[in-house]
DNA sequence: AAAAAATGACAGACCCGCCAGTTTTCCTTG
DNA sequence: CAAGGAAAACTGGCGGGTCTGTCATTTTTT
């Protein structure tokens, strides 16, 4: 029987889970290995027994969220280069949301930790980076088409790219952090007509 | 003679700049007393004759960039409480906006080290929250304010402050990276449509 | 020569990755 | 089904390394 693979599966997860919790706690950097280890209720040679050693602990524990996030990101591309009609995709859209607040309702921890190390040096920084610009990258796509098709005013895509995905970055962020603020979906209703009404092409309301 | 005074001033300024850049290069955490000390050419016991430790170092280094901002803001409250019609109002923001941009001109790796260690756990980075979470509070009192005066729709907000800053940070961040993007005052004036428009309250705009 | 500044060795504390020895699990065989 | 042995899993001490903050001593300034 499996019984081995099946302990083996369960301590690893046991490993990560710890190293998850002391990672927000403390941050990447100053968690130890001893730490992760006794929190897991193991010894520190244990450890090495599943992971090669921190980063590749944390690139398991924070893909494991990523992944699937990226994997929506690049079928949503897809779906945009054959689509036809605005009604396919916006259909690619919507699933691209949908999929994407799915990941971060299914992993909210190792989200956090993905907006926490972001913006620090070293390899683990810039591998959260590279996955980060995907996104950013595609949102720029994403503004330059619909300026291309009319349907915005012109404007730089990759301003407006870094606006949007900012906005949302931090409310997210917030949200994670622990700030309420109502229901999920009311709030991106609030950011899409944010952003929405900002971009339409319009004469200048000018208010005195 | 100031000789001597002027000898430690200087000293005490080597330290800092070494320190800047060596937090900015591999983080704040990864940065070791020996290091800034090595940089700075001198020994690592010197250290301690000019700060009592590494916090300290940071809280100078990058206080001297945020507290004139802090201070900025303070006023631009005060000049607000007493403001009676919109163009004095104005004025107050006006002055606040520019007092910013001057901040981040004048300090930029300081700036950049804000933006950078400003989610990390510990000591710093909720020091840096504290700061951080000063500006939602007003841009949050000024979207409230708007939003009383009629000047734009109704909006939490705490929620339009979360985005509006949220998206100006990650363009401060972008650019202070290294990423152009044309001139800064047009890029100010972008975001100011942006969000200008996509607050004001106006029937809403169904492109099919 | 007195005062101030600078130095670097030292003690104490962690941490990493390894690995020889121990414990647990599994499976075969009588 | 029990015994026993092989294999897998686990342990924790060790060598080697880094970092901190102090302080008696040396160097520089006045």
């Amino acid at each position: 029987m499996g019984r081995r693979e099946d302990n083996k599966a369960k301590k690893r997860a046991d490993l990560e889970t710890a190293a998850l919790q002391l990672f927000l706690g403390q941050g990447y950097h100053a968690t130890s290995i001893e730490q992760v280890a006794a929190e897991a209720g193991v010894a520190r040679g244990t450890f090495y027994l599943y992971f090669d050693d921190k980063e590749a602990l944390f690139r398991s524990l924070v893909g494991a969220a990523l992944d699937p996030a990226i994997d929506a990101l690049v079928e949503a591309r897809a779906a945009l280069d054959v689509a036809q009609d605005s009604l396919q995709s916006g259909a690619a859209y919507q699933e691209l949301g949908s999929s994407l607040v799915q990941t971060v309702m299914e992993y909210p921890e190792a989200i956090l930790l993905f907006y926490r190390e972001q913006r620090n040096p070293g390899p683990i920084g810039e591998w959260l980076r590279t996955r980060s610009s995907q996104l950013d990258s595609f949102v720029a796509d994403m503004v330059r088409s619909l300026g291309e098709r009319g349907l915005i005013r012109n404007i730089d895509p990759r301003f407006a790219a870094l606006a949007i995905v900012g906005a949302i970055d931090r409310l997210v962020y917030a949200w994670l952090s622990g700030n309420e603020f109502g229901d999920p979906a009311q709030v991106a209703q609030e950011v899409v007509r944010l952003f929405g009404e900002g971009l339409v092409d319009q004469p200048t309301t000018t208010a005195s």
